[in-house]
DNA sequence: TTACATTTGTTCGTATGTATA
DNA sequence: TTATACATACGAACAAATGTA
């Protein structure tokens, strides 16, 4: 039986395998919504064992980058179909179940990033950035307010109009655009006071409370996609969290 | 072969041994800090191979409710040490890691439960409940304000002393004195405004933007054991989310 | 509708390695 | 050192879901 080289190093085999399985996914090797090779050829390809391989990819369908469908396959999950239409969108009614928001721009430009920016971008203090905001309905009644950054050098070619006719989620476009997949986030969230322009935007009263969310979305390999400062309205909407 | 009847009835038998797993838990037959039986013994009383417990046990322990430490055994999830001493705490300061807060007793009553927490609590209007709420600072400084309720049917012989007494964590409190361990929490945040209890309690002026945490906390059954109305100044302090 | 191949899901079990008491 | 317990890796056998001929 073929000895292993993992197993002598401290790493274990399965997450070897996970490892190499995150290269083909950032390397754009299998794409979102695409099946991935079936468990039998990967066996093959990693020369391990069925066990072993189904061990790896059943913590990265834990993790929610992977999905499988008996008799049909493995996926590459997608922001672009089902529950994971609206993954990170975590805003309902007070004590309603989630709804799904339509979305509208409210402004777009590019220009260069300020100090807080490059810390939660990891960019250098000269890049470029493009910098827009959306502001999300529910029902028809306005909820919140995201405040975008994406890098520049992420987003090559990215402009209003292509913003404006995106068919889908705007994590779904930068995974369909540009080959970036959000799979995780980090958010710190704030009570605030609304601004002028925040007001406006809602339809409130400056002065009036609002739930800040200041997130970070990464991708594969904790590589920080996006900056988002969201004002959240709460006289009628709440912020959705759980924890196991 | 033994022919499993689970299987013939659409219900895997991992998923039933995890359930007998789940109440012996809260049975009380396996303590919270204890040992759970050995995986070969395991394997012997729900007559299942090592493959299919691990599996059961696998997702027991992505929830948190088991531990694993190879060479000594399972164990049952405690609150009472480790990283799970504040699993549930999530205020930090801005953009720092989180820390350990101190707690200090701000009233305690016994009284009938409003109909919001009738609801939140799943119990009738006539029920009893306890009332207390808890300072909760960083650094010596308060950052929030705990409001909790506990229906009486659960936390009998519950008194100001033993709260003020308790050696740890209130979940640790709930876990060791009542036998009532939290796996889950529903929570919903909102900003509102300080009022002048809060602002006294938390040393600011009434009208500041307070970040509310309305939290239901769940035991094994889905039974909601605690009802928690958390409100965090925010000018110094963050509430810290992340998303997979 | 039926039959079949493909793919993942579940269950079984063995062998060996590693950590702990 | 020894025994115990969990971790890793292996793979067989069959079930269930799916798509297609």
């Amino acid at each position: 039986m073929t000895k292993h080289v993992a197993a002598t190093v401290g790493v274990t085999l399965y997450k070897e395998v996970q490892r190499k399985m995150l290269l083909a996914l950032s390397a754009g090797e299998w794409q979102p919504g695409e099946a991935i090779p079936a468990e039998k050829r990967l066996c093959e390809r990693f020369s391990v064992s069925i066990g072993t391989l189904r061990k790896a990819i059943d913590e990265l369908v834990a993790e929610g980058i992977l999905i499988r469908h008996q008799g049909r396959g493995t996926f590459v999950a997608t922001h672009g179909r089902g529950q994971h239409w609206f993954r990170y969108f975590k805003v309902a009614r007070h004590d309603q179940p989630k709804t799904y928001p339509t979305s509208k721009l409210a402004g777009f430009a590019k220009g260069r990033a300020d100090k807080e920016t490059c810390e939660k971008l990891g960019i250098a203090g000269v890049s470029k950035v493009f910098q827009f905001a959306n502001v999300l309905s529910l029902d028809g009644e306005p909820a919140l307010v995201d405040d975008i950054t994406l890098p520049e050098a992420l987003f090559a070619g990215l402009t209003r109009a292509r913003l404006e006719q995106r068919p889908s989620t705007l994590y779904n476009f930068y995974q369909s655009e540009f080959g970036l997949n959000v799979i995780r986030i980090e958010e710190r969230l704030r009570a605030i006071v609304a601004d002028a322009r925040h007001a406006e935007l809602l339809g409130i009263a400056p002065g009036t409370p609002l739930l800040q969310v200041r997130r970070v979305a990464f991708s594969y390999n904790d590589q920080p996609v996006e900056w988002r400062i969201s004002n959240i309205n709460t006289e009628r909407f709440e912020y959705c969290a759980s924890g196991g």
